[in-house]
DNA sequence: TGTACATCAGTGAACGCGCGTTCACTGATGTAC
DNA sequence: TGTACATCAGTGAACGCGCGTTCACTGATGTAC
């Protein structure tokens, strides 16, 4: 009977992650408490600790799964496409994006959420996600200018990503703008299709 | 002698502004304190509400002031354009846009940590702030594209200017990305000097 | 101008709340023989 | 397989901190006459 206590320990970190996944869908960071998590999980306050050596490592993993979340959504809807023109590829990824970010506002937002007040660096396998997400993006830019250096298409993937993140993020602030989600993705669309002409 | 009270009482109303301004511009919107903001006044803790409802009246304060500064900022930018081709404009004034937010980023990022928590919805002055940058926007626009219906026009002002506020955003987050001042320029221009076409 | 009273700004200690994290203790699991 | 001991996960009450806001009191300013 090896590792029973391996067990329960990954158990529990499953259960944390999955309660911690579910809080932050419903309402966003600041649902995650240590007391409220424990009491859904079941175990006391403490045992939070002796998995996660905060409760920003546990908002870390949800942000892990949230990553992959959105690559696999971006990914599905690339799938879909008919033809192959790269322009329309990354409209679509855009779409995408945006649509996602609709439906998981909360998880989404969260994804931005990062402790700023240490000045620890964020994780790298947070960064590398981040960086396979892009690399997604930079596969039709590089398409579309075939003769660009590979940094400056870095340089585009990254100009591109953030605009369209600025166009979502500015979208969903209803306090401010309140557009439509046809004419968001309108926009979107605009800018993309004239940037290769 | 009429109105030694009221003279105070604005007196004091000015000098806390000036106070939350420069800690804002220090350090960003956790630097405002009651306790802090009250010692440095030299008033009481007490007094400040007397002047405001809550805290974050005041941070809407300089928040007034911080668009003021950005408004003056890209104004004097275009002002100082040659010639007069609007597409120019617009990416003057992008970039005038990222230079203030490198220059007042604590100021800059404290205009969009509206308070959420509350449903209450932001003040109207605020809105008309907010809409006034944007009609700077639409001005070279309508000249770009004078065929244009109004309400596409205002549609693509809140388009252009949430792509560059998402580059802006991610380009200061050093944490992500680091992408130096002159690439985010390079980016700007491109997404802009593109559109046109 | 002077006096009596009213008002309300100014005071700062105290309230109240939320919440992350710790820590001394307990008991289940694992190990040695 | 059985026993004795060691380890470390699990416990949850308590610590500690930060901080916005209130409130009973005081004293300066304004008003009425």
């Amino acid at each position: 009977m090896a590792g029973k206590v391996e067990q329960k320990r990954k158990e529990l970190t499953r259960r944390l992650i999955d309660i911690g996944e579910a809080r932050i869908a419903a309402g966003g960071i600041e649902q995650i408490k240590a007391r409220d998590l424990a009491k859904e999980a079941g175990c006391a306050t403490g045992a939070i600790y002796n998995v996660f050596g905060d409760l920003n490592d546990l908002i870390m993993a949800v942000n892990g799964r949230t990553f992959i979340r959105l690559g696999a959504h971006v990914t599905a809807a690339v799938d879909k496409q008919k033809g192959d023109d790269p322009v329309e590829t990354l409209i679509i990824m855009s779409h995408a994006y945006l649509n996602f970010a609709q439906q998981n506002t909360p998880a989404w937002r969260t994804l931005f959420d990062l402790e700023m007040s240490t000045d620890q660096n964020v994780p790298q396998w947070y960064l590398a996600e981040l960086e396979k997400l892009l690399s997604i993006i930079a596969t039709p830019l590089t398409r579309i200018f075939p003769e660009m250096t590979r940094e400056d298409i870095m340089l585009m993937t990254r100009g591109l990503f953030s605009s369209v993140h600025g166009i979502v993020l500015l979208g969903l602030e209803k306090r401010i703008s309140a557009v439509p989600t046809t004419k968001l993705e309108k926009m979107i669309t605009l800018i993309l299709r004239n940037l290769a002409k």
